[in-house]
DNA sequence: GCCTGTTTAAAACAAAAGTATTACTCCATG
DNA sequence: CATGGAGTAATACTTTTGTTTTAAACAGGC
């Protein structure tokens, strides 16, 4: 296979998830990929390209997999249980892994990095290419969750976004916060043990969902 | 007095809360603040450290106004509620709005910001001026909350930080997706109804704290 | 075995970045 | 009135940025 788009990928992600997009440099991408400075823009086209495509590598494959786990659950009739809604996006979201090894953090770190990005051409991109998928998942949602509207839905998806984002973005602040005041060593897994309650807690609060 | 650095402040903290502190360049902020580009570098040396002067202004009335509300927690007897926690940040939080118009916003956004930003000189300066206060901090609020660990409130606290930052620094994204998706013109105090109640759940719930 | 399209390599390019220099304007102080 | 420090303005400088260009290497098909 063409590996040099390959290694590009794999590089620019990690940089641009750990450091962010403008922080990071061609000549980072392309050093950490050992691959030849110009070979991005001939591969891409442009560093917004390749920003893009680095996110849409992930969300292709999500996409069609969240939609599949929704349409299973439109197949049952009883309310769906809390745990129930979150494998809806935990399993195509752990399958990321296979894509490149820790895919599923990059993807999250970028996506939120996507949102905060004032100029907004990742977020262009997503809700244009995505635009019948986005709506589909809204509606088989608040489908399935009919006591929380579609707006209710919609915070809170995206409280859990910011809340995930936010707290792998700084993943290593915290740890190297925890290790100071604590003197404890943490990983990726202590971080989410802590944080899929607190998630939850949130997203089932005015639902009265059954956990 | 001298009106140059504050008009220089006052420009960097809006580019830097809603472009980034990589997106934004000196001569956008000059530009901006109507000052000349050589005064940023005369007045603050550099540009990294005039990216922790913004945060400082904030901070530096921040720190005293929360260590003075937790020594006044200190003194009651009974369990403090929930919306009394709150406001133990809430009320020094409005506050900053008086060193500039929308200070609030600008400072949680700059504060989220510095989280992220994985060179870490915001947050290693934060940690390095304010280690008393922080540590302070800390054990004052465990002190009130004991039933809460202070690894947990640590880890609870960061959760709420991270729902409160994106949200703050993704609001652009978010008003533009519900006005696209549910033809719902929104305004800031919209989204913090919303936001509020969600990162009260995820607080309380294992503390069992008297709502 | 030559040719054609594709990919890589090395270097050059123009624009933008942060910073430094220099001269000029005030204005309070002696 | 002269002077010296503080602030401002205009410009120059150096590095880094993303992108282009040109040539070389490498395929596979006839």
């Amino acid at each position: 296979m063409n590996s040099t788009k390959i290694k590009i990928l794999n590089a620019a992600e990690y940089l641009f998830a750990t450091h962010g997009y403008a922080e990071t440099s061609m000549r980072q991408i392309t050093n950490r990929a050992n691959v030849n400075l110009a070979s991005v823009n001939y591969h891409f086209g442009s560093k917004k390209a390749l920003t893009i495509e680095v996110i849409d590598r992930y969300l292709s494959q999500l996409m069609p997999d969240i939609i599949a786990n929704l349409k299973q659950l439109q197949n049952k009739k009883e309310e769906p249980s809390i745990s129930a809604i979150f494998s809806i996006f935990k399993q195509p979201l752990l399958t990321l892994n296979s894509i490149n090894d820790g895919g599923t953090v990059y993807f999250l770190k970028l996506l939120g990095r996507g949102y905060i990005d004032s100029q907004g051409h990742l977020r262009g991109f997503i809700t244009h290419k995505y635009q019948t998928e986005l709506r589909f998942i809204r509606q088989a949602f608040h489908q399935s969750c009919p006591q929380l509207s579609e707006e209710e839905l919609f915070w809170h998806l995206h409280f859990a976004l910011g809340t995930t984002s936010f707290t792998l973005s700084a993943s290593d602040a915290l740890t190297d916060i925890v290790k100071a005041d604590f003197n404890t060593e943490l990983y990726l897994d202590d971080i989410l043990d802590r944080m899929v309650p607190y998630i939850s807690a949130g997203f089932i609060r005015q639902g009265n969902l059954n956990v």
